[in-house]
RNA sequence: GGAGAGAUGACCGAGUGGUUGAAGGUACUUGUCUUGAAAACAAGCGUGCCCGCAAGGGUACCGUGGGUUCGAAUCCCACUCUCUCCGCCA
């Protein structure tokens, strides 16, 4: 959630802001049910000094009739000057978190398609065969069978493709190992608290994306990220500790509803995948640095597989609820003709860690939310996908990329 | 899944209705002593929110949520988690 502070101090900016992610709240009615909450709690709490001040005259000896009488009153007052808060009380903070979290200020305005390029690398192919054809055709991907275990976008890997995503998932592992990544398993269900404290629709939402577990506080998770920020809910971190970088892998689990018309042939958007992410808590001064940092690593890795890709700033409209800034790396695609999303890092600021009490306490005693960043290493399904358009070789064998060799017995083409 | 025990501050650990935000200890910070360190001694040492320019004041918090009471860490109910034993099991 946003800082209530920053609402009260910069109104506007937070309607403009949230207005600029096509979110429209009500930060006046915020801020009369903010004014309202404050006057009321003065008048609680004054209550209850006044009933503290009485039983501390009470204390050991027997209370006089008087006393108890007096007190009676004071437990009135009290019930029903709270039961006058509770309702705005909720309304308040049903309105707090409905903000999402501000965009930085060099994010670009617009939507899904005014992201800005601010970096290429490589020179694509012109075209090749769609991966699904040609995976298909090796018996490397089982969609159909997929289908009759499972249902529609569920699939299995076969063979020399299922080896290749492991020689994929080792290969960025070690990248991001020598960045100082530490590699966690993690529970591949989150309760409900940390689903939405991470960012992520209510069960009762329409618009969810996630899997539930019927009859429990359980969904599935979409990404290793939600179990890797409820990781730290509650805690005071030390600063000395800081950065704390985190590698989860992971299945990620996604229902895709309403994706239909978006690009969903074969692998590219499927119901499960497994991803390897990174994940970073951040001193706040240091968080910009960091996300620059991430995506220093992602491209590395793309470099090294030999990917052609482009760097995206993420518009504000499309970053989501809790990331205040979002880079993409889309792979070129000789198979569509342009570059399609195949990582992203966002920066989430302090915004999951207010929502899951996650602090920091600094050198100088004082104790501040932390920042909180992720960014996918590599996306399983997906880098599939890139790597059979990329690497397609005229005798109909697909190259290995060298810097998977080591990963896959040192075999040149599959 | 069954039976039992438990959950208190950074940590250990007292506390079964009334100066308890919480004894005592450890750790930590500062000071005295010391050539320095250790030891010893002294003082300090939770978080959120509200009011206040500040100094400071108020309030809440002893797993979570309800309840009883003039008053709850302490009594009652539900839930969650941990430990031990049994069962099952990769």
């Amino acid at each position: 959630m946003i800082d209530i502070q920053f609402v009260r101090d910069n109104p506007e900016l937070v309607k403009e802001k949230s207005e600029q992610k096509g979110y429209t709240v009500d930060v006046e009615g915020l801020l009369a049910l903010d004014e309202q909450r404050r006057q009321l709690l003065t008048d609680v709490e004054a209550k209850r000094a006044e009933r503290n001040t009485l039983t501390a005259t009470m204390k050991g000896g027997k209370p006089s009739p008087k006393q108890i009488e007096q007190g009676k009153i004071l437990k009135d007052e009290i019930q029903t000057l709270e039961s006058q808060l509770q309702p705005i009380d909720d309304k308040y903070l049903s309105l707090l978190v409905s903000i999402p979290n501000p965009a930085e200020d060099d994010v670009p305005p617009g939507g899904e398609h005014d992201g800005q390029e601010i970096k290429k690398n490589g020179t694509g192919k012109s075209q090749a065969e769609d991966h699904l054809d040609y995976a298909t055709a090796r018996d490397w991907v089982d969609f159909e069978r997929g289908a009759k275990v499972a249902g529609a976008k569920f699939y299995f890997l076969k063979g020399d493709l299922a080896l290749l995503e492991n020689a994929i998932t080792q290969f960025a592992l070690q990248v991001i190992q020598r960045h100082g990544f530490t590699l966690m398993t993690v529970p591949h269900m989150v309760n409900a608290k940390t689903a939405v404290g991470t960012g992520f629709a209510p069960r009762s939402s329409e618009q969810s994306d996630e899997y539930y577990v019927e009859g429990e506080d359980l969904s599935l998770i979409a990404t290793s990220e939600l179990p890797l920020t409820g990781y730290h809910a509650d805690e005071v971190l030390d600063e000395v500790n800081l950065p704390l970088l985190y590698a989860g892998y992971s299945p990620c689990y996604r229902k895709e509803a309403g994706t239909y018309g978006k690009h969903t042939r074969g692998l590219y958007r499927v119901h499960q995948f497994n991803k390897l992410e990174m994940y970073v808590y951040s001193l706040p001064e240091k968080s910009r640095e960091m996300h620059e940092k991430i995506l220093k690593i992602e491209e590395e890795i793309w470099q090294q597989i030999g990917i052609p890709y482009r760097v995206v700033n993420i518009a504000a409209g499309d970053l989501g609820f809790p990331a205040a800034k979002k880079y993409d790396i889309d792979y070129w695609s000789p198979v569509d003709g342009k570059y399609l999303e195949l990582t992203s890092c966002s920066n989430c600021t302090d915004f999951q860690a207010r929502n899951l009490n996650i602090r920091v306490r600094r050198q100088d005693g004082t104790i501040t939310p932390v920042h909180t960043l992720n960014g996918t290493a590599v996306s399983l399904a997906r880098s599939l996908v890139a790597v059979i358009e990329n690497f397609q070789k005229d005798n109909g064998k697909l190259e290995v990329p060298p810097v998977l060799r080591l990963y896959m017995n040192n075999r040149e083409e599959i």
